[in-house]
RNA sequence: GCCGCUAUCGUCUAGGGGACUAGGACGCCGGAUUCUCAGUCCGGAAACCGGGGUUCGAAUCCCCGUAGCGGUACCA
């Protein structure tokens, strides 16, 4: 953050976190009740920052999977609240009751399960909270903060072009009790903004709409149920997508309106698909569940996903949670919008594959293979380790260790000629005299083979490798042998000399 | 249309007036490790959106463009 803004000192400065401005000039129609004096200039008391209770909320609306975006959101929201030794809060904004269907709900709580995500209140559900937000709405409709409506969207629509696209829209109060509620937004000055990550940005109350709070049925809107519920829960910092910055000042008229300090806002950059567009669903945007579906582990996400908008002055790259935790900080998040690139998150989930104990290892493939972790499977985890870069390419690797080898006619035809019968019998013999049947005495007891048949090491190799695994691509060659162990091995290899000989007896 | 945000290698970013010949990471290309694949190691190509201004000096500050994105719902 550049020390140069008078918001902003240092990177994670606190202090007034907004205000709003408004011309002390009151609007000529009657709809100035509420705000009849209001001050020049409307201030909150300054937040101590070092408050030793930060409140954050991570609020998703269940409208479908939680897609990595929102897991962003999420994740920023634990790190500042843990980061702070905060709580953080986690709050269903089901207030569209179309959209809204549990089960999403119940997806959501997996996906943060699953990254490790926990929260300290909640689920909360926003539909909920209706009454108190029907007695915040009976407050306003009270002060004439509000007022019913009856326009429908093609009357604003007229209006709009009656009035010029410059000007918000402005209705006339009536009686009608199935009419709709509006805030009335001042004709003049402007709202203010103080963003963590982007400074103050002011907007002009013109160019907002006396906005519709709630339906004519009394059910309330997103930015007037929001603006209650974060006051209300005592949510002290904000931290949300960039697509609600332009909202903010309506939740903040709400706020003023109702009495209600404030809370901090962070604007994060959204996070873009391939195409450069917001991420969501119909991208085909990965979701939360997809991630775990194709192998990668919470904590290898967690750190690229903290990556996705902030970085670390030192570049350092690989961090573990607690690292993440320790260092992050919303104010030091970038401004510009990221796109998702899953070749940089597979090449960093190889390196927490790589680097993870192998019991956990072992842990973490079992789950995903849904298999008993028992000893043939960690014995097989230790030696695909560390050639694979996601739970998904493991199973490929140690197949063969728990069936018969897979049928590749592209593998076979490529390594084994007519010449490698008597190479693979030669094999047979010198492994059936191996002892102990391990890595070590397997490559030494192969070894004289290669001067006996003056080959490259491939040329054995490779057939050995085709006849145990029927594949051309597997752990080293000696390790698989030990844990496939002799038997099988020489079952597998002789099989291959029958083939390889009943082959050359056709052709 | 109106309101707002953003702009450094293909991607994620560092840098915040002189330390910039612009650093790191992924990816890419080449080499090594010669049992495959992967991994690892070494090397390489690759960027300050454009134009003005301020300044002795601008990737950095200001303005104007341009482009991208977001908002503008009785969605969230």
């Amino acid at each position: 953050m550049k020390s140069s803004s008078p918001y902003l000192v240092g990177r994670h400065m606190r202090g007034l976190w907004w205000k709003i401005w408004i011309d002390s000039q009151p609007r000529s129609s009657p709809r100035s009740i509420a705000l009849a004096s209001p001050p020049a200039v409307e201030t909150c008391a300054p937040i101590n920052m070092t408050s030793e209770n930060p409140r954050l909320r991570f609020a998703p609306s269940p409208t479908g999977a939680l897609h990595i975006g929102g897991a962003r959101t999420a994740l920023y929201n634990w790190l500042a609240a843990r980061h702070e030794g905060g709580k953080l809060v986690l709050r269903i904004e089901d207030t569209d009751r179309e959209r809204s269907i549990a089960e999403n709900v119940e997806q959501i709580l997996d996906a943060m399960r699953w990254l490790e995500l926990d929260w300290d209140e909640g689920p909360i559900s926003q539909a909920g909270r209706a009454d108190s937000h029907a007695a915040a709405l009976g407050r306003l409709l009270e002060s004439g903060a509000a007022y019913r409506d009856a326009a429908t969207a093609k009357d604003v629509e007229a209006w709009k072009a009656e009035h010029g696209t410059r000007r918000g829209y402005r209705g006339t109060p009536t009686e009608e009790p199935g009419a709709a509620v509006r805030l009335r937004v001042p004709d003049s000055g402007e709202t203010v903004v103080e963003d963590l990550i982007r400074g103050p940005v002011s907007f002009p109350n013109t160019s907002y709409d006396d906005f519709v709070i709630a339906r004519g049925d009394g059910t309330v809107l997103y930015n007037f149920a929001v603006a209650i519920d974060d006051a209300e829960m005592g949510i002290t910092d904000v931290v949300r997508g960039d697509d609600h910055l332009s909202n903010t000042p309506k939740q903040l008229l709400v706020l003023a309106a109702l009495g209600h300090e404030a809370p901090r806002y962070a604007h994060l950059p959204l996070l873009h698909g391939p195409d450069g567009k917001k991420l969501s669903k119909r991208h085909g945007a990965a979701s939360v569940q997809e991630l775990r579906d194709s192998g990668y582990l919470p904590a290898a996400v967690r750190n690229y996903l903290a990556l996705l908008g902030w970085g670390t002055d030192d570049d350092t790259t690989l961090m573990p949670t607690e690292e993440l935790v320790r260092r992050f900080r919303v104010a030091d998040v970038g401004k510009s919008a990221a796109i998702f690139d899953e070749r940089k998150l597979r090449w960093l989930n190889g390196r927490f594959m790589r680097e993870m104990p192998l019991d956990e290892y072992t842990a973490a493939v079992a789950r995903h293979l849904g298999r008993e972790s028992d000893a043939r499977l960690r014995a097989a985890c230790e030696i695909a380790q560390e050639k694979a870069q996601t739970l998904d390419e493991v199973w490929p690797l140690i197949r063969f260790l728990f069936e018969p080898p897979v049928d590749d006619e592209k593998a076979w035809a490529k390594v084994m000629k007519a010449d490698t019968g008597a190479l693979l019998a030669a094999a047979a013999e010198a492994l059936a005299a191996v002892e102990p049947f391990d890595p070590a005495s397997i490559e030494s007891g192969l070894a004289p083979l290669l001067e006996r048949f003056e080959i490259k090491p491939g040329r054995l190799y490779q057939p050995i490798r085709v006849a145990i695994t029927g594949s051309s691509v597997s752990p080293g060659i000696f390790e698989s042998l030990s844990v496939l162990g002799r038997e099988p091995a020489l079952d597998r290899i002789s099989t291959a000399v029958e083939r390889l000989s009943a082959s050359s007896a056709d052709g």
